[in-house]
DNA sequence: TAGATTGTTAATCGATTAACAATC
DNA sequence: TAGATTGTTAATCGATTAACAATC
């Protein structure tokens, strides 16, 4: 409700306490002090509370956190509840397996519809998800609210394809290519996941543990 | 070579220059300023100018960097070049997308083989790459040296999956199941990608530029 | 050489941790 | 009530930015 402006560090740890917390659901835990929770999950128990008191007083003095109704605020502070929906742009393995396999109902999205223009996919259904062919893109959008783009298109397309989602009004911007996308006006939202940046941070990582690279003789 | 810890936020920065080095080179541009860097990336020139600082003199005064011998010793702080290795375990969709798709070669590592336990995919090849059994993973290990496991195994088969890896002697571990794996002994490197972080963390974003929340009627 | 730009030190800013009074 | 644990302020730590002398 206050927009004090928050860090991304807390918005970047708020996701992994929401799965935490569903973990102790489902094991049926009802509260929790934010000592114990910092002993699961590797952080300190003062920045639980900061971060928490970043939304509002979550807890009970002497006693804790429920562990139920803090998932729910949690997920209210994510946005679970708005009935967000997106689209999927692109349904190459990659698009095709995030579509078979990713739990969107549990972040609370929608999955509306694919899009793509190889004809042979084009008018199927993937995993129930109706496929549509990108020239249509305009106009779903203008027939349904759509929050959300995830692209998937190979990179060549993927300045273009992002342009158009802009345009046709998307809140937001799911990159899975390896491009980087911009725009003039940062209007639109932009959350990347870059593979190779993942893998190259680890090879860095293990890269230490082998000590100093040896020549190649 | 000198083993001063390097902050993860400077790990994490690194493979993104190699990203917009590979770039610059691509379109034939053969030096650049930290300025111009700073201008294209968007983060500050004397961000750029410690990041690098950290690892050598890679610059010329009153020259700047020279893109192409910058972009190699980036990659080789990130360990490309140190003929890194890896194997899938699991052949979901994920990890077939993953197994056809991504381009290990360009980020310094060679895929070895994938496995899985379905007899229908144990046997075959996926885009060239050999599929075993998990039950052979051991084996495979005292044949091969693996420096890194990639997991898309289902989510009850993580920790099971990764421990055995663990045990069989990798250095890292990409993890792509929804679980979060952990050891006692933290001999092992885990680099994590969470989809459903990375889709919260859009979601809050999103959710910011819809105002307060409505109450559903 | 003069101009440009790095490498590096110093200053600032922000994030994390510690501490403790408030309170359930 | 006494004990426990939060919410919150204060202290610390680390990362980012600014500034400038070194130098190509």
């Amino acid at each position: 409700m206050d927009n004090k402006e928050i860090s991304q560090a807390v918005i970047a740890r708020l996701p992994r306490y929401f799965r935490y917390l569903g973990e102790l659901k489902n094991d049926g835990i009802e509260r929790i002090s934010s000592q114990e929770l910092s002993d699961i999950m590797k952080v300190t128990a003062s920045q639980i509370r900061q971060d928490l008191n970043n939304f509002g007083g979550f807890g009970q003095q002497g006693y804790g956190y429920k562990v139920d109704s803090l998932k729910e605020e949690i997920g209210g502070i994510l946005g679970i509840g708005r009935g967000h929906t997106l689209v999927v742009l692109g349904t190459g393995n990659l698009g095709r397996a995030i579509i078979k396999n990713f739990r969107f109902s549990g972040n609370g999205f929608r999955l509306l519809a694919a899009f793509d223009v190889n004809p042979a996919v084009v008018g199927t259904e993937i995993a129930g998800v109706p496929v549509y062919h990108a020239d249509g893109l305009e106009e779903f959008f203008s027939a349904h609210r759509v929050d959300v783009g995830l692209l998937t298109v190979p990179i060549a397309a993927a300045q273009e394809m992002g342009d158009r989602l802009v345009n046709a009004g998307v809140k937001g911007i799911w990159n899975f290519t390896n491009y980087e996308i911009t725009w003039a006006s940062r209007e639109v939202v932009v959350e990347a996941v870059h593979f190779s940046d993942s893998l190259l941070a680890l090879s860095y990582m293990i890269s230490q543990r082998e000590g100093p690279e040896e020549e190649l003789t």
